[in-house]
RNA sequence: GGUGAAGUGGCCGAGUGGCUAGGCAGAGGUCUGCAAAACCUCGUACAGCGGUUCGAAUCCGCUCUUCACCUCCA
């Protein structure tokens, strides 16, 4: 069993091998943080964490950094307008370091309730100026950069590898249909800003061997991954909207630098749309993740977003998120009748579940068909379960260490514990022994066919949120989920 | 204009040269006092037109359509 990737340098998959046997270093850009995380935003951290697990599932030591972008990109276009996060400070009446903090916390808060876990790194921008410039000065000496009025340039053209990663070898056509109008004080007018002269009353700045100024947006990635991860790196992910520019950019300036590959295997996710166009932070139609919270559960979210491959897009719309709702709610069920089941005679192989899973997730983490493996299991599962055998203590076991691996472990869309949310083991503990008193005299009202009084029980605890099974086994309750 | 991706049954969404994707919704059935859950059965889909092939939804060509990137964006 071989884990193969997808490597949009090349566009194929191919076997993963790491540098360093055993370990493997990834990087994965991160939000520039001047507003709330959006669906976009989960797709792709969601899509990443679940690699990050696969590979430590699959044994290897991760050493996971993904940056918080909090300086440096610009609102209007190219080598004008206002940085971002500046403008939100000025709209929000504060300072720029409030906004990125703000809205820093704002986006781990969504994607540790989306079961998303922390990178083992997380880099500011602004913590890593002394480092950014240094790489600058490292590609001016080398004759990759040039200083024109306190910018400094990257020259395309002294890095032939320039286009590599999105197939733009034709610099003419590149700019012949930019958007962009062209900077006279660039050599050529592909070359890119590295360092940018600080204009009258910009709020961020440092000084530099150039002057006061700040970073251009492609550098941080380089030079925080330079210095957690090495001069290669195992895999760089990223929304595939940073193929161009900031990815290209970032092959050029690093390997210019360092005269070695920057990354092995370069992993693009897909874009979110919605209504069949894409969702962003710059279009009006981004979909804010506190509001999708507020009535769906975040971990259906990730289980929607895992229901499709990463590097396909995904169309979001309600009717596909509640068929989604459904289908986790049907695993959690299970699970719980799984948890709760008592030993029996049968038998249930998992081991060809468990392989399909494997295979699938070694395949370029095809998240659906692992899924898919999941959804067949549990239907044998409950199959299994509803015979009057039962099934055996070995069975039961293999079967919890399934769901534990897929569901949680792996994927994340199950938790461990899948009953009462947020309340102490006290409150549990009582919950448990008023329930039993509960069922108890339902039992006995329907065993004297008293089915008024066994109703009676039944819609009330419904209403308080409570559902009520009557199984082969004699009733069982469960909270009804949050949806 | 250039660079890429994609069009699959009511919806979402995998996949592949011949062998069941899966989920949701729907129909019938089993079980149940009823219900819920669970299980069983049921869909013969791959944009269109040509071509290659014993055989294509899967390969090739053309056409149509959609999306992304070439400003910032996960």
């Amino acid at each position: 069993m071989t884990l193969a990737i997808y490597n949009s340098l090349g566009r194929e998959k191919q076997t993963f091998t790491p540098l360093h046997p055993g370990m493997v270093g990834i990087y994965v850009c991160g939000p520039t943080v001047y507003g709330h995380a959006h669906l976009g935003h989960a797709k792709s951290y969601v899509s990443f964490d679940v690699v990050v697990r696969w590979l430590r599932q699959s044994g290897y030591r991760v050493k996971y950094v993904q940056n918080i972008t909090d300086v440096g990109h610009l609102s209007d276009d190219a080598d004008e307008g206002e940085d971002k996060i500046a403008r939100q400070a000025r709209l929000e009446k504060t300072d720029p370091m409030e906004i990125a903090q703000y809205y820093t916390r704002s986006f781990y808060e969504d994607m540790d309730r989306m079961g998303v876990l922390r990178p083992n790194i997380a880099p500011l921008a602004t913590g890593h100026i002394p480092e950014q410039i240094a790489l600058v000065e490292n590609l001016v000496k080398s004759g990759h950069a040039y200083e024109v009025n306190g910018n400094v340039y990257f020259s395309v053209e002294s890095f032939p590898g320039y286009g590599k990663l999105s197939g733009r070898t034709d610099l003419e056509a590149v700019q012949s249909g930019a958007r962009v109008g062209v900077r006279s004080e660039k050599h050529n007018p592909s070359d890119f800003a590295l360092w940018k002269k600080a204009e009258e009353g910009h709020l961020m700045q440092w000084s530099s061997p150039w002057g006061m100024g700040y970073p251009g947006w492609h550098l941080e990635c380089s030079a925080m991954s330079m210095k957690y991860l090495g001069e290669t790196i195992d895999i760089h992910g990223g929304g595939m909207e940073n193929r161009f520019p900031h990815h290209e950019c970032e092959i050029a300036q690093s390997e210019a630098a360092n005269g070695k590959p920057y990354v092995r295997y370069w992993m693009h996710n897909n874009m979110v749309t919605v209504n069949g166009t894409k969702m962003g932070k710059s279009l009006k139609n981004a979909v804010n993740l506190k509001e999708i919270f507020t009535t769906i559960n975040p971990l259906a979210i990730r289980f929607f977003i895992l229901q499709s491959h990463y590097r396909s897009p995904l169309d979001y719309s309600d009717a596909a998120i509640g068929a989604s709702t459904a289908g986790l709610q049907k695993l959690r069920e299970t699970r719980q009748r799984l948890l709760e089941a008592t030993a029996g005679t049968g038998t249930l192989d998992a081991s060809p579940f468990r392989e399909r899973f494997t295979e699938a997730m070694d395949d370029d983490f095809n998240t659906p068909i692992a899924i898919a493996a999941l959804f067949d299991f549990a239907k044998a599962l409950n199959a299994a379960l509803d015979r009057p055998e039962g099934l055996n203590q070995p069975a039961l076991a293999a079967a919890v260490d399934f769901f534990t691996l897929a569901g949680i472990d792996v994927l994340g869309i199950l938790e461990h514990d899948s009953g009462i949310q947020g309340n102490g083991a006290a409150d549990r503990k009582r919950l448990d022994g008023a329930m039993k008193v509960l069922l108890e005299l339902r039992g006995a009202a329907r065993s004297e066919k008293d089915f008024a009084t066994s109703d009676l029980i039944r819609d009330g605890l419904k209403a308080a949120g409570i559902e009520i099974k009557d199984t082969r086994e004699g009733a069982s309750w469960s909270t009804v989920s949050e949806q």
